[in-house]
RNA sequence: GGCGUUGUAGCCAAGUGGUAAGGCACGAGUCUGCAAAACUCUGAUUCGGCGGUUCGAAUCCGCCCAACGCCUCCA
């Protein structure tokens, strides 16, 4: 069956095909390590792990990159400022490298819990300095970067074109509206691609320029073209990447290799905050460990996120969050239920659902369209391993352990035992008026009975 | 100022010319000593508004209204 992409790069749903044999490379713009991922970063992840194992459903071997960035993010525009590393170590009293190493495996902990596969190589930038500093090299070889008193800048004149992703025209952009002009840059839109390291500056490195650090965009060009040569099959990131960071790596790889580095770009779109812009200033910046400390499943958030395409902005409302981990509990069972089942279902119904999930997920990842199908499966009147296994098989693509209930781990205090054996035997000897006396007891203290045919479940509120 | 996106039932949202997917909530029923849980059923003559094109529009065009985003670090 054949996969249809949206490509940023010509607007389009495109077939996709890999470049190469059957394996297709793929290069993701990792988070920066300085503070925690929010929920919206994680919308990227997920976005990205749906690209994995759609890719995989298809039969596709993956050969993927995600970076670290644990060096060269600047507070500020213009090319000045803090370091992102830097200046939450001084915040934290730590090391640039022990913020990095803090917030990595958070972040990591984060794609675990959302059951997101790892990219075959995970590389950090500052493991890639001598990388960055040949591609550096190149540019100035090939006459596409120059020297200023601060640093090696990218000249985006030398370049046929510049801006194809965002579609800016360097012409109408009014130079310096919203930024101060550095007087040795040649173009307004010249990027730093090296930056020489004031003598304070905690990350530093030797380079023939100087002791200086990287610039922002050069980490994932060098990165890419170490691990998936010149030109690769898809480069995925978050849609604010599109103006700056994206467009400069392009407009570096032309430079170096005169190869747009990736054929198809995508981008994930924002996740709203009721209805707005996640902010600091709003206080309504939410971590996935926020919605669990609510007692949600990380995978309730991974579900929420299929009920929009990866394309369009999502509402985040707790309502929302609670209608999904509903959900989620729900098709557990369902699957449960099938998995129990013994009864027949004709090959032919098996065939066409799951031709109507390839057509959904093949259609540029439509999940919401997927989801509805997925559950006309778990809600089949007749209950049959057949759609055990056929809903098993759409998991590869949902990921959300789907033959794993959501699992209570949580322990009964001994009281509460004992007041669920008290209301047993009340119910027992239909003496109603105790046992819904218990029952009330058992609600104040944070917990709920589910009275069951011969037997009774207790568990917290 | 420039560029762009969105507006579909209470909430999250599919659907881009052929007569409104799905989930959750609500409501009704079954079950239950009664509840809860579970199970079953149910919801928009209508897609922000007004015009237009068409045999036919949520889907195309025009205008208007509203919300949001980018142009600066951000997924």
């Amino acid at each position: 069956m054949e996969l249809k992409l949206y490509n940023t790069l010509t607007k389009t749903k495109d077939i996709f095909k890999p470049l190469e044999g059957n394996e297709v490379r793929m290069y993701s713009c990792g988070p920066t390590v300085y503070k925690d991922a929010t929920i919206g970063n994680m919308r990227t992840n997920i976005f990205q792990d749906v690209l994995r194992r759609v890719l995989k459903y298809n039969g596709y071997t993956l050969k993927h990159i995600m970076n670290i960035t644990d060096v060269g993010h600047l507070v500020s525009d213009a090319d000045e400022g803090e370091d992102k590393m830097i200046k939450s170590a001084k915040e934290e009293g730590k090391t640039p490298l022990e913020i990095a190493e803090f917030y990595t495996k958070r972040f990591m902990n984060d794609l675990l819990s959302l059951n997101i596969e790892l990219p075959e190589i995970i590389c950090k930038a500052t493991d890639h300095i001598n990388e960055m500093i040949e591609f550096v090299s190149g540019l100035m070889e090939k006459g596409y970067a120059y020297e200023t008193s601060t640093a090696i800048y990218f000249d985006v004149s030398k370049l046929d074109e510049y801006g194809v992703l965002s579609g800016i025209n360097l012409e109408e952009q009014k130079a310096g509206a919203r930024v101060d002009i550095d007087q040795e840059k040649k173009n307004p839109y010249d990027f730093a691609l090296w930056i020489k390291a004031p003598k304070n500056h905690l990350m530093k490195w030797d380079s023939p320029w100087g002791v200086c650090y990287p610039g922002w965009h050069i980490e994932c060009s060098a990165m890419g073209k170490k691990y998936l040569g010149e030109q690769f099959d898809i480069h995925t990131g978050g849609i604010d990447l599109i103006p700056t960071h994206h467009e400069n790596e392009i407009a570096q790889s032309k430079g170096l290799t005169g190869k747009n580095p990736a054929k198809f770009w995508m981008h994930g779109e924002y996740l709203l905050i009721n209805g707005g812009k996640m902010s600091k200033s709003l206080g309504n910046v939410y971590l996935l460990n926020d919605i669990i400390k609510k007692g949600y499943s990380p995978l309730a958030y991974k579900l929420f996120c299929y009920s929009a395409s990866y394309r369009n902005k999502i509402n985040f409302t707790w309502e929302a969050i609670d209608a999904s981990n509903k959900a989620l509990i729900k098709l557990k069972e369902s699957y449960k239920k099938h998995f129990e089942g013994n009864e027949n279902v004709q090959d032919e119904i098996i065939n066409n659902y799951e031709n109507k999930f390839n057509e959904a997920i093949n259609d540029d990842l439509n999940m919401p369209l997927a989801m509805s199908i997925v559950w006309e499966v778990a809600k089949y009147s007749v209950k049959s391993k057949k759609l055990a296994d056929l809903l098993l098989k759409f998991d590869t693509v949902l990921g959300i352990k789907i033959d794993e209930l959501e699992e209570n781990n949580e322990e009964i205090p001994n009281d509460i035992l004992e007041l669920v054996e008290k209301r047993k035997q009340a119910r027992l000897d239909k003496n109603w008026d105790l046992s819904d006396k218990l029952r009330n007891e058992i609600n104040e203290k944070g917990y709920n009975v589910k009275d069951l045919k011969d037997d009774m479940i207790v568990e917290r509120i």
